[in-house]
DNA sequence: ATGTCGCTCGTTTTT
DNA sequence: CGAGCGACAT
C-alpha cells in the first residue's frame, strides 16, 4: 500500500513524503503538488506506523485548507478525526485552550471576539478614560494592540518610545485588563495566550511535546513571529535532553502577500538556520499552467531580491501567449473582458474556469456592471460573510450573554436591540458603573434604581431565561428559544425588509444542525467526543473562528470575481487580471517602499499563477476611481514580462498623449509587437474606439493627466475659484430650494439670460433648472 | 430614541 | 462615487 501511496510523485515529492524523523522544509512552487504532498505526508507517516492519529499536529491558513485536508485524508483511510490535531492557528489553540482553561487563566466559557468587537472593546475604554478617537483613532490602538500580540508582547513587556506610544500602551494595558475581567479573548490572545502557557507551564509543554510527534505546518510563508515561537516551543526547539519533534513546513516564500497583517517570510530562513536544515526540498514541477504562463510568472519574480530561489518548469508546451489589452477606461476594459469571456462560451467554457481578478475590491463595480448588462452570470468572492451579518451576530450576542454574562461585547451589541427604551444615557450609567465598581456591565444592572432598573430588568429578565436553559434544550432549540425571546423575531417581521434576516436566522438553526451533526453530537450530554465542552461553546467559538465561507453557491455556473488575495490556491483555464496600471497595480502605498514594491511583485506572481491556459492581463488608460477620473500609467511589471512569452493587443500605436511615452520612457508598442499583435478582435470591433472618452469636466487637463490627489485637488479648487462668474451660482455652490430642498449645482448650461444650473438635490433627484425663472425660489447656503 | 444630514475617506484580510 | 459614522435635530 506504501507504495501505492508514492507512485504518483515526481521524486521531490517523494523526497519529501517520505522523509524520516526530521524537520524539514519544503519550498513549494504554485500549482507543484503542495497539498498533495503534505497529504501524502500524513499518509506515509500513518501507514508506516511511524506514528499515530493523536501524534501529529498539523496547522493549516484557512479553515477551508483544514477541511481539504481532513476531507482528502479519509477518503484515503479510515479515522479517528478527534484524536488527529489538524486546523488553523486559531482554531488549534483555541482547542487547547478551552482544554486547559483553568491553567491558562480563563473561564471555560470564555469569549471570542472578533475584529470588531475588538474594536468596539477598544471604543469603550477610550470612552471610559477620555481619550479622544481625533487625537488617537480606535483603529490605530486596535493596529497597534494586534502588532504587539503578532509579536509575542504584552504591555508590561513594551518600552515606549515617545508620548504617541505610551498613550497606546497605556490603552493596550487598559484593554488587557478588560479582557480578563471580561473573560474574552481576541484573535491575536488565542496565539499569545497558548504560547504563554506552554511556556511557563512544565507539565502541560512536556505533555504536548512528547504527544506531537509530528507538526506540520502549510503556508508557512505566512506564519508571524509568535506563531513560529509557538511551534518551535511545542516542537520541544532547543532542548539538549531529547530529540526535538520532526517539523515539516512546506511554503513559497514567492507567495508571501500578507506582510501588511504580519506574516512573516523572514520565518522561512530563521526556521533553517534554527533547524540547521541545509537543504529544502524544492517542488518546481508545475502541474498547472502552460510554459508562457510559467515563463511570465518566473521572468517576473526574478526582480525580486533575497528570495529562497526556485524555478517553476513544466512539461506542457508554451500555450497561448499572455494577452495585454490596453482599454480607454474602465468600462471598456469590462467590455473587452465580457466579450472576451462570450467567445470562451460560444467555444464551451464552463464560466467557473473564468476568473476576473483585481488589486482592490472596488473595481469589482464596473466589472459587475457589464456583466449584468450583458447576461453573464457572475459570483464576486469576498462580500459579506454569513457570520459577520448583523441579524447573526445579534443572536449569537444573546447566546453569548447566556453562556458568559461577563460578556460586555456582546452586552453592549444587543442591550437595546431590539429597542426596548435603553438609551445612551443608561449605558454611560451602567459603563460607569461596571468601571467603577469593576464589575461586568450585566453585573451592573443590579446597581440602578427606579424606571430605568425595571426596564433593564426586561433585557436582563430575558438573558437569565436563556441561560437557565442552555443546558437543557438542545443546541437548535435553544437558538430558535432565543431568536423568539430575544424579541429579534418580532423586530424583523414587523421590518419590511426583515424577510431575508428572518431566513437567515433560520439558517443559523440549520447551520448549528450541520455543525451538531459534524462534530459528531447527538445530545447535549453528548461530550466526551469532543473534549467535555458543550455544543453551545463550540458552537460559539466556531461562529467567530469561521466567519462562513464565501464560496460561490454548489453548482452555480458563474464567473468568478475576486480580489488577487482571495485567489490565492485557487486555480483557472482562463484568467483576467485587471487594472495594470501604476498606482492601482503595483498600488500607490507599496511604490515607495522596495519591500512593499517586492510584496506587490509576488502579488502579481500568485495572480498569474493561478492561470492554467489563458491569461489577459488588462489596463484602462483612465479610470474612475473615489469619484475622481484619474489618467494612468500602465504597471510597471507589464514590463516585467519576458516579449516571448506576451502578444500586445494594442489597438492604436499613438493614442497616448501625454499618457505612456511621456510618463515611461522605457515603453515602446512597436517593440512589444503591435503589429502581429493586432487580432481579429479589433477587425470586427472599433466600435470601442469610437466611444467617447468621458473626461471629467470641472478638473484642468493638467491635472487630470497626472494621478490626481489630494493636495492637487486643492490647487484645481483654486484655480476654479478664479474662472467662477459672480452670480455666486458655481459648480459645487451649494444651494437650497423652496420645493426641492438642499442640494449642489453639479453643471452649468448656457449663460446670461440663458444661463442653467444642474442641480443635484439631496432627496428631489437631480434637476437642471433656468436660473432666470427658478432664482427666486433658490438661496445659496 | 430615532432618524437625517453631511463629512471623511478610500489596499489587500483570515483568524 | 458611496459606505460608514458622528453630530445634530425631532
Amino acid at each position: 500500500m506504501a507504495s501505492d501511496l508514492l507512485a504518483n510523485l515526481n521524486p521531490q515529492q517523494r523526497k519529501a513524503v517520505t522523509l524520516p524523523d526530521v524537520s524539514s522544509l519544503v519550498l513549494a512552487g504554485a500549482g507543484s503538488g503542495k497539498t498533495s504532498v503534505l497529504i501524502s505526508r500524513i499518509a506515509y507517516l500513518l501507514e508506516n506506523n511511524m506514528c499515530s492519529p493523536g501524534e501529529i499536529f498539523a496547522v493549516t491558513f484557512t479553515n477551508k485548507a483544514a477541511k481539504e485536508m481532513m476531507t482528502r485524508l479519509q477518503a484515503r483511510m479510515p479515522l479517528n478525526t478527534r484524536a488527529m490535531w489538524v486546523g488553523t492557528f486559531h482554531g488549534l489553540c483555541n482547542r487547547l485552550l478551552r482544554l486547559h482553561h483553568e491553567a491558562a487563566g480563563l473561564p471555560a466559557a470564555f469569549a471570542i471576539l472578533d475584529m470588531s468587537d475588538q474594536l468596539g472593546a477598544i471604543k469603550r475604554i477610550m470612552k471610559a478614560n477620555n481619550i479622544s478617537e481625533e487625537v488617537l483613532p480606535a483603529r490605530k490602538i486596535q493596529n497597534y494592540i494586534n502588532k504587539q500580540k503578532e509579536e509575542g508582547l504584552r504591555a508590561k513587556d513594551i518600552k515606549p518610545y515617545g508620548f504617541g506610544e505610551r498613550e497606546l500602551l497605556r490603552v493596550y494595558e487598559i484593554y488587557e485588563k478588560v479582557l480578563v475581567r471580561e473573560g474574552a479573548t481576541d484573535f491575536g490572545e488565542l496565539i499569545l495566550r497558548t504560547y504563554e502557557l506552554l511556556k511557563n507551564n512544565e507539565p502541560l509543554r512536556e505533555h504536548y511535546q512528547a504527544r506531537f510527534k509530528y507538526i506540520l505546518i502549510d503556508e508557512f510563508q505566512d506564519t508571524n513571529k509568535l506563531q513560529y515561537n509557538l511551534l518551535k516551543i511545542l516542537g520541544g526547539y532547543g532542548r539538549q535532553d531529547r530529540k526535538p519533534n520532526a517539523l515539516f513546513a512546506v511554503g513559497d516564500d514567492d507567495q508571501s502577500i500578507y506582510a501588511f497583517r504580519g506574516a512573516n517570510v523572514g520565518n522561512m530562513k530563521d526556521f533553517l538556520r534554527d533547524f540547521m536544515i541545509t537543504d529544502p526540498i524544492r517542488l518546481e514541477q508545475n502541474y498547472r499552467s502552460q510554459g508562457n504562463i510559467l515563463d511570465a510568472a518566473n521572468y517576473l519574480i526574478s526582480n525580486n531580491r533575497e528570495r529562497l530561489g526556485k524555478n517553476l518548469w513544466t512539461e506542457a508546451g508554451k500555450g497561448d501567449p499572455i494577452r495585454i489589452y490596453k482599454a480607454d477606461n474602465e468600462n471598456e476594459e469590462a467590455a473587452y473582458i465580457v466579450d472576451t469571456i462570450k467567445d470562451f462560451v460560444r467555444n464551451g467554457e464552463d464560466l467557473r474556469q473564468i476568473a476576473i481578478l483585481y488589486r482592490s475590491n472596488a473595481q469589482s463595480r464596473a466589472l459587475e456592471t457589464e456583466l449584468t448588462s450583458r447576461g453573464v452570470k457572475y459570483v464576486v468572492y469576498g462580500g459579506l460573510r454569513f457570520y459577520d451579518r448583523a441579524e447573526i451576530k445579534n443572536a449569537l450576542a444573546y447566546l453569548r450573554l447566556a453562556e458568559n454574562i461577563a460578556d460586555d461585547s456582546a452586552f453592549m451589541r444587543v442591550v437595546n436591540t431590539p429597542a426596548r427604551g435603553i438609551g445612551a444615557k443608561t449605558v454611560e450609567t451602567l459603563l460607569d458603573l461596571a468601571k467603577e465598581n469593576k464589575i461586568s456591565l450585566f453585573e451592573a444592572t443590579s446597581l440602578l434604581k427606579g424606571a430605568t432598573a425595571n426596564k433593564v430588568r426586561v433585557f436582563t429578565d430575558i438573558i437569565n431565561d436563556i441561560r437557565s436553559k442552555r443546558f437543557s434544550l438542545p443546541l437548535t432549540a435553544l437558538i430558535n428559544y432565543t431568536v423568539q425571546r430575544s424579541g429579534l423575531q418580532q423586530m424583523y417581521e414587523a421590518d419590511e425588509n426583515g424577510q431575508e434576516r428572518l431566513e437567515n436566522l433560520q439558517e443559523l438553526t440549520s447551520s448549528a444542525a450541520a455543525f451538531l451533526d459534524q462534530e459528531g453530537f447527538k445530545n447535549n450530554e453528548d461530550c466526551e467526543n469532543n473534549d467535555n465542552l458543550g455544543p453551545l461553546t463550540l458552537f460559539l467559538s466556531q461562529a467567530t473562528l469561521e466567519a462562513g465561507d464565501n464560496q460561490a453557491k454548489a453548482g452555480e455556473e458563474a464567473v468568478q470575481l475576486m480580489t488577487i488575495h482571495a485567489s490565492k490556491g485557487l486555480e483557472f483555464n482562463n484568467v483576467f487580471i485587471t487594472g495594470l496600471e501604476n498606482g492601482l497595480f503595483p498600488h500607490d502605498k507599496c511604490m515607495s517602499e522596495p519591500k512593499e514594491l517586492q510584496e506587490e511583485r509576488r502579488l502579481m506572481y500568485v495572480a498569474i499563477t493561478r492561470a492554467r491556459k489563458k491569461l489577459y492581463l488588462t489596463y484602462a488608460a483612465q479610470r474612475l476611481l473615489h469619484g475622481m477620473s484619474r489618467y494612468n500609467v500602465k504597471s510597471s511589471f507589464l514590463d516585467e514580462l519576458p516579449n516571448t512569452a506576451i502578444k500586445w493587443l494594442s489597438p492604436k500605436e499613438d493614442d497616448d498623449g501625454l499618457g505612456q511615452n511621456y510618463f515611461n520612457n522605457s515603453y515602446s508598442y512597436s517593440s512589444k509587437g503591435y503589429k502581429d499583435g493586432r487580432e481579429d478582435y479589433f477587425q470586427n470591433r472599433d466600435s470601442y474606439r469610437s466611444k467617447p472618452v468621458q473626461k471629467s469636466e470641472n478638473i484642468p487637463s493638467w491635472a487630470q493627466s497626472i494621478g490626481f490627489r489630494k493636495e492637487e485637488k486643492k490647487q484645481v479648487e483654486k484655480i476654479r475659484s478664479q474662472v467662477k462668474d459672480n452670480d455666486g451660482f458655481n459648480i459645487g455652490t451649494k444651494l437650497s430650494h423652496e420645493r426641492f430642498g438642499m442640494g449642489t449645482i453639479i453643471g452649468i448650461e448656457g449663460q446670461g439670460a440663458d444661463k442653467k444650473v444642474v442641480v443635484k438635490f439631496n432627496s428631489a433627484g437631480t434637476k437642471t433648472l433656468l436660473l432666470a425663472i427658478a432664482k427666486k425660489k433658490l438661496s445659496i447656503i
